[in-house]
DNA sequence: TCCGCACTTTGCGCAGCATCAAACAGAATT
DNA sequence: AATTCTGTTTGATGCTGCGCAAAGTGCGGA
């Protein structure tokens, strides 16, 4: 199959990279589709492949051997995501889930060592990407070390409508389906705390909520409350 | 100032390089020694420098806008730290104390990219070396979601004696100065009940206690602990 | 249109852990 | 040897947030 190099040209990862290198990676992809609620890949399952989203929104979580889930994070367009084998595993460490329909390319994880050994400016991009979401796991573990629940959803509900916010007429919409319990996953509490914590702020004018929906009004009010302010 | 290859030379992060190039890289990089409580880098300076343990301990720690402390992560011998830079960084997102006198190679920053492009084998190790590390952020915002605090300061204590124990007569012994406040900060709890649950082991004979000293006595019982049985 | 499911809301009681407080002990300093 | 300092222990108290339970509600399927 082909994919069409203006497709991925402008994502970060691929800067400074020559559009006959960025071809010749380009030609080894596969792109697939995945309808919301499927799995592109399954936690302990062999780390064949690695991946770039292209569109839509997947959740990756990971489960405890005692049953407890977690989110480990939200992959929005334009991410890497399941680099497993890069990281020296040989299966995958969570599952992927598509929040939304999605799009996505597929290398084998084998071509992954030639890539870089090709082309060292994606191993500093990548490099770049993974030491991202490695501060941004710092970040969880200070604020789940150090904040009230009610910080840190705050907190999560303004990074995810950063991230996948779509404007509408009264404030901006989260851009896929997430339950109560996906954001209780990502803060390390439970989805009657949440539910119990939207329900006050949709009192204050501060959110909108539904069914797996979800409404910021009030992203200022918000930013307050994530920095401790009543 | 020369440092001589064989120091190094065992490391993972170097394997699969040729002498000659690892000579090349040790040719710019400087050796210094900090003593116990200093700081090798500090958070929020301009990260000039990335360095590799040779010898010692470091606690890695990040101070929150409102002054709350946590450790971010200990340092082992062996191990590359304060690449700020290489994850697009400027400045370092936290300090390095000295937890004992330490021993230490350094390099510029500037020089990141170029042994990375020179050198693509060290870029893989360099992904590992993170990807590790990203995991061991997950593993602990896993344990903080899901687990309660006895459990999570098992796993740090068994984590510490896997990583720096020192075998003495009744056990392991913890191999650098490590306080209750220090395992409180790696685990997202008070020292009050650290001190409280050492107490209570000490008193079923798991572990032996003293001023920033730990002595791990039956590493079983303190495993089954970790795992959630009482 | 109705039904049933999945998600959400809300109330209540309990407990794990934080907070406050104070005494204690070992090491370093004089 | 006395003093100070820093780290540790332990007690008392209270609150946050979890567990459990049950009712409510929007959505999709038949």
């Amino acid at each position: 199959m082909r994919i069409d190099r203006s497709i991925v040209k402008p994502l970060s990862l691929f800067s400074g990279m020559s559009d006959a290198d960025l071809d010749q990676i380009l030609s080894h992809a596969t792109s697939a589709r995945v309808a919301q609620g499927e799995a592109v890949f399954v936690q302990g399952t062999p780390a064949n492949h690695f991946f770039l989203l292209l569109n839509g929104r997947l959740k990756v979580t990971q489960v405890t051997p005692d049953g407890q889930q977690i989110i480990v994070r939200v992959v929005h367009p334009g991410d890497l995501f399941g680099f497993a084998k890069a990281l020296q595993r040989a299966d995958y460490p969570g599952t992927a889930f598509a929040a939304a329909e999605s799009l996505y390319l597929a290398w084998p994880t084998a071509l992954w060592s030639f890539f870089v050994e090709q082309n060292p400016s994606l191993a500093v991009s990548a490099l770049q990407t993974i030491g991202n979401r490695l501060e941004e796991a710092h970040t969880r573990i200070r604020e789940m070390s150090t904040q009230e629940v009610e910080r840190r959803v705050a907190h999560a509900v303004l990074r995810l409508t950063e991230k996948a916010g779509k404007p509408e007429d009264g404030g901006m919409r989260i851009d896929f389906q997430i339950s109560r319990q996906d954001i209780a996953e990502m803060t390390g509490t439970t989805l009657h705390t949440v539910s119990r914590l939207l329900s006050a702020w949709e009192g204050r004018g501060l959110v909108e909520g539904g069914r797996q929906k979800l409404l910021v009004r009030d992203m200022k009010a918000l930013a307050r409350l994530a920095e401790g302010e009543k």
